[in-house]
DNA sequence: ATGTTAATTAACACAAGCGTTAATTACAAA
DNA sequence: TTTGTAATTAACGCTTGTGTTAATTAACAT
């Protein structure tokens, strides 16, 4: 089975808290590599790798500027995210699971005192 | 950095075709592991890994009847991704990627003509 | 030239993901 | 009770992901 189509590359990319961590902060505006590691507790070249993976996915972009690289956030994957999850939309608005059962029990519980 | 939370979970859970796949067919409606497991070129013990996967992430629930578990989307994690999502839309609504301004300036030469 | 800074690559270790076949559990039906 | 069906678990192998430290590349600055 083909493990390599984009949609799964995104969603693999997102699959780590500190990649999405990434994104957002590259989402207030581009930056260097150096600044975005700081604020993790992690060495530079395991950064670097999750940028790499993010890069490989399509999610950001890096251009050179001497020896600093700038990275960008790319949004074409996220809308792709976007689309695939509005598939389901009609489940989520009308299906409700079964916590939401429990919640909606206990609140007409509530509107019963 | 914590790897266990919900949403890598889900977009982990999502990120390989086989469980998008899964998860499709069972938008349509609930059905049992072995009718998920016909359409793949996929051993059943495979399958039922792929299945206990997305039950983990929370995308899906087994209710037991006799030999069978018939299986169910859950929306709420779905619900999660679309909400994580959202909050990168004004990038992507905002921002052009590469390949965005390459067809822009395309158009524009045809414009000209 | 030499040193400093930004970032990546190399080499390694370990855990997790994904697939297989064979064995096992749980239930139904004859 | 035996047989068949649904599904999972066991045991294994292979690949990929994630982190480390040390070494390397590339560019700037003195």
């Amino acid at each position: 089975m083909d493990r390599t189509d984009p949609l799964s590359a995104t969603f693999s990319a997102l699959a780590h808290p500190a990649r999405r961590a990434i994104l957002a902060r590259l989402a207030e505006g581009g930056t260097t590599v150096n600044v975005l590691a700081e604020p993790f507790d992690m060495s530079l070249p395991a950064v670097s790798r999750h940028i790499k993976v993010l890069e490989r996915a399509g999610l950001i972009q890096q251009e050179k500027n001497a020896q600093y690289r700038r990275c960008t956030v790319n949004a074409a994957p996220l809308r792709a995210v976007a689309s695939w999850t509005e598939q389901y939309r009609p489940i989520w608005e009308t299906r409700l699971d079964a916590m939401e059962r429990c919640l909606m029990a206990l609140t007409e519980n509530l509107d019963d005192r």
